[in-house]
DNA sequence: ACCCCCCGAATTTTT
DNA sequence: TTCGGGGGGT
């Protein structure tokens, strides 16, 4: 099996007396005497952090200041200093990489000290484990299946149907997150309120609950949140195995604690009722993972949760030059729900944050490139540099940009492997040999290639199996056994079946990459795409190649089969140097030298998604993640905005973020009117309103906020938002005043209203007197109540 | 069973 | 604008 793979948990049992009397021999008589490595070179609160291993501790670790290592180096104290054998210890997680790099780490520090490994791994992949040994105590047989989010809306789909649902009207998607939402919550589907249990589908919701754990049953299968729900489930019905985990893990550690959700923060405490020796790590300026459940309070109230608790607070920067530390701490300071650090350096002061406007999105693009260029030349590597974005659509101008300039790039994140379809695909032909009654898996291939298999027979199908209580594969053989399949669907199917029973013998000989090979040969899988024309087609067979190369670290295909499941990602050799793209959530945890920041404007960072569904708390978090955007920069950082952008398929005008404003001036260097817009029939409209000496001296005015909201309606009311001039000279703007009382309007809701430019159009929101009208031809735009009249 | 067109929606994403 | 899903036609 793999270094990397996640159920290499170490399985030794808990220690018995002699074990421990071993140990005592073994391990090390005199720890105070021992070379102690690595406590080498580590600050006062960092040694602090290590060696305080008792009792629950949380370490606030700010960004930059030595959290990996402090985890790390804390693990190998534990071990090195006999206080407990690997497999007592359990270290969760956030994401597969975290866990990955802690194990590389871990068995750098540790391998001569110690035999064995923590149990380490992602929340999901330890819960996992433990389900894997109690499978049957909470109703699963083994092996069962990890449902991914493919499969669960599949899921969903069906049964809103079946109920007669519009799934136009209640989306899967929609019920799916609903029914996250709970399990990240810890709430089963009894435990769910109920007025919120009501509110899908009129008052439907709970019971679709209900009937998709049902049916999940009936699958053998479990969704990722089901991975911790039902462990908590089975602490909660079978305490005598609870007990056995809670003596056995002598030190528990998490990293990312801001980033837990309700049921996770449940089960840690449960099984640190044991000793008590919980340490979590976490930085709360740093939790940006609100909207997928995340918690912020389980850390802004560790210390109410867990009695006795310490608190270590790591706040010398290893990472930022006092710049970029400046202009962060600065900005994370607008935010009120903190536990509060002072995080210092004493690196250098570098250079300040560059503020740089652009016209428009392109330019942004060009000149950020110019940019890289430019860092380039001095001798920086592009592996060092990196660009951060909001929304994954962002990407885009500058991949356009850099293959016109020739620019190495990676697009970091995106596509997953072993969630595009091909792959997909023939995963599903294993799932189905490796388990006969995953339906989802045997629904997605048996008309995969085309076998005459349509919406009717499947229809049949299901109706048989639901009828019998059988999987789909049973039906199979059921309707065949009594003739009820005529003509392509009974001969196709017949061979289906032969090929699956003959693929399952092979199965049992244990040679997972022959198996994988023959069957997409013999199913015509791989010929499928041999034949297909399109120009993605030779992509997929070299995907399904690397599929089946893969393969070769698994031991066998159900070990195989978990790893896909709980690890979706897979890294990708780096070949040459590449400048990264991402988004600033995939940018967590990493560091470069120079960091760009494109697109700081309202309504795109901060998200006016954000703000308009969860607030204050939304805006909050947008501004952790401008933090975590400015933290990874080493020496430079460089945050760009854009007046105009295009937008799904329409200009937007935009002013600059907010986040731009609350950054102490001290730490920023503004670069303005000359060179940018330089020319003044190049400025744009949102700037031209206000102060003509450009957005430089602007940014001093302590009302520049106030004063771009007007620029914001101005632009507005210039009303040209779906093609905006190039060169239009300085707008001649009437200034307009914009009022927050809808009373100010003399226009209701879907009134039917004449604009000039625009024509006809229909009235759907009305905030004050900005009117948000939805034009017969022209689409939705936001317009000031004067420039319409009613129709 | 397949194909094409129209409509609507459009962050962030791990497991 | 671009993508994907659903409905309707062949």
């Amino acid at each position: 099996m793999s270094v990397d793979d996640p159920f290499e948990l170490d399985d030794t049992p808990p220690m018995t007396t002699s074990q421990r009397a071993q140990a005592a021999m073994r391990g090390p008589a005199r720890p105070a005497q021992r070379a102690t490595p690595w406590l080498d070179g580590l600050n006062a609160p960092q040694r602090e952090a290590i060696e305080r291993t008792e009792g629950p501790l949380l370490i606030l670790a700010g960004a930059g200041t030595g959290k990996t290592r402090v985890l790390t180096s804390r693990l190998a104290h534990i071990l090195a200093g006999g206080l407990a054998y690997p497999s007592q210890i359990l270290c969760v997680t956030f994401t597969n990489k975290a866990a990955r790099e802690m194990r590389e780490r871990v068995t750098a520090v540790v391998s001569d000290e110690v035999e064995g490994l923590p149990w380490l791994g992602t929340f999901h992949a330890v819960a996992n484990k433990m389900l894997r040994r109690h499978a049957e105590l909470i109703g699963l047989k083994n092996p069962f299946t990890i449902l991914d989010t493919d499969d669960q809306l599949r899921v969903l789909k069906q049964l809103l149907e079946a109920d007669g649902l519009d799934t136009k009207r209640w989306p899967p998607r929609m019920l799916a997150s609903q029914i996250d939402g709970w399990k990240n919550r810890g709430l089963g589907p009894d435990r769910v309120p109920d007025d919120e249990g009501y509110q899908f589908a009129n008052g439907k919701g709970i019971d679709l609950y209900r009937a998709y754990q049902t049916r999940l049953k009936e699958l053998n299968a479990v969704d990722f949140g089901d991975l911790l729900l039902l462990s908590l489930d089975l602490f909660r019905d079978h305490p005598d195995v609870l007990q056995e985990y809670q003596r056995k893990f002598r030190y528990i550690m998490v990293d990312e604690y801001q980033d837990t959700n309700v049921a996770q923060y449940m089960w840690l405490r449960l099984l640190a009722q044991g000793h008590k020796n919980i340490c979590c790590v976490g930085d709360e300026d740093q939790s940006i993972y609100g909207w997928r459940g995340a918690e912020i309070g389980n850390i802004l109230r560790f210390e109410k949760d867990f009695e006795g608790a310490h608190i270590v607070r790591l706040e010398r920067n290893y990472r930022s030059t006092s710049h970029i530390l400046g202009a962060a701490s600065g900005l994370i300071a607008t935010n009120a729900s903190r536990l509060g650090k002072t995080l210092y350096t004493e690196d250098n002061e570098g250079d300040p944050i560059v503020v740089q406007g652009t016209w428009d999105g392109e330019e942004e693009a060009r000149l950020i490139g110019e940019q890289v260029e430019d860092f380039q030349r001095d001798g920086h590597s592009l592996d060092q540099m990196a660009i951060l974005v909001r929304a994954g659509f962002q990407t885009r101008a500058f991949e356009d940009r850099f293959l016109t300039l020739g620019l190495n790039y990676r697009v970091v994140g995106g596509a997953k492997f072993y969630e595009r379809q091909e792959i997909r695909d023939a995963l599903a032909y294993l799932r189905v040999v490796n388990q006969p009654a995953d339906d989802l898996a045997f629904e997605r291939i048996i008309n995969k290639p085309r076998r005459g298999i349509g919406q009717k027979t499947l229809q049949n199908l299901y109706a048989t199996a639901r009828s019998k209580q059988i999987p789909l594969t049973g039906a199979v053989y059921a309707m065949l056994d009594d003739n009820l399949l005529k003509g392509k669907a009974r001969t196709s199917l017949n061979d289906l079946m032969a090929d699956l029973e003959r693929w399952r013998i092979m199965a049992r000989a244990d040679n997972h990459i022959a198996l994988t090979e023959t069957i997409l040969d013999e199913s015509g899988y791989t010929k499928m795409w041999q034949n297909d024309k399109s120009p993605d087609a030779p992509g997929r067979l070299e995907n399904l190649v690397e599929l089946v190369d893969a393969m070769d670290k698994f031991e066998n295909l159900q070990g195989f089969l978990e790893h896909v499941a709980l690890v979706m990602d897979n890294e990708d050799a780096a070949d040459g140097e590449k400048i990264s793209l991402m988004t600033l959530h995939a940018a967590k945890g990493l560091e470069f030298d120079i960091i760009f920041l494109p697109g700081w404007e309202e309504g795109l960072f901060p998200s006016q998604r954000s703000m308009d569904e969860n607030g204050t708390a939304g805006l909050e978090e947008e501004r952790r993640l401008a933090y975590v955007g400015l933290t990874r920069a080493r020496k430079h950082a460089m945050i760009c905005f854009a007046a105009n952008r295009f937008v799904h398929g329409q200009w937007i005008s935009a002013i600059p973020s907010r986040f731009i404003d609350e950054i102490p001036p001290d730490h920023v260097e503004v670069r303005a009117a000359d060179g940018t817009f330089g020319q003044g029939d190049m400025m744009p409209p949102s700037f031209a309103g206000a102060d003509k000496r450009g957005f430089d001296s602007a940014y001093e005015t302590p009302g520049w906020q106030r004063a771009r909201k007007h620029q914001e309606w101005d632009a507005a009311a210039s009303m040209d938002n779906t093609r905006l001039p190039r060169s239009s000279g300085p707008n001649e703007v009437t200034r307009l005043t914009v009022s927050e009382n809808d009373s100010d309007t003399r226009f209701e809701i879907s009134d039917r209203v004449f604009h000039q430019k625009f024509g006809y159009g229909r009235i759907k929101l009305i905030e004050g007197n900005k009117l948000t009208i939805k034009f017969e031809k022209a689409g939705t735009k936001k317009v000031i109540d004067r420039f319409v009249e009613p129709a």
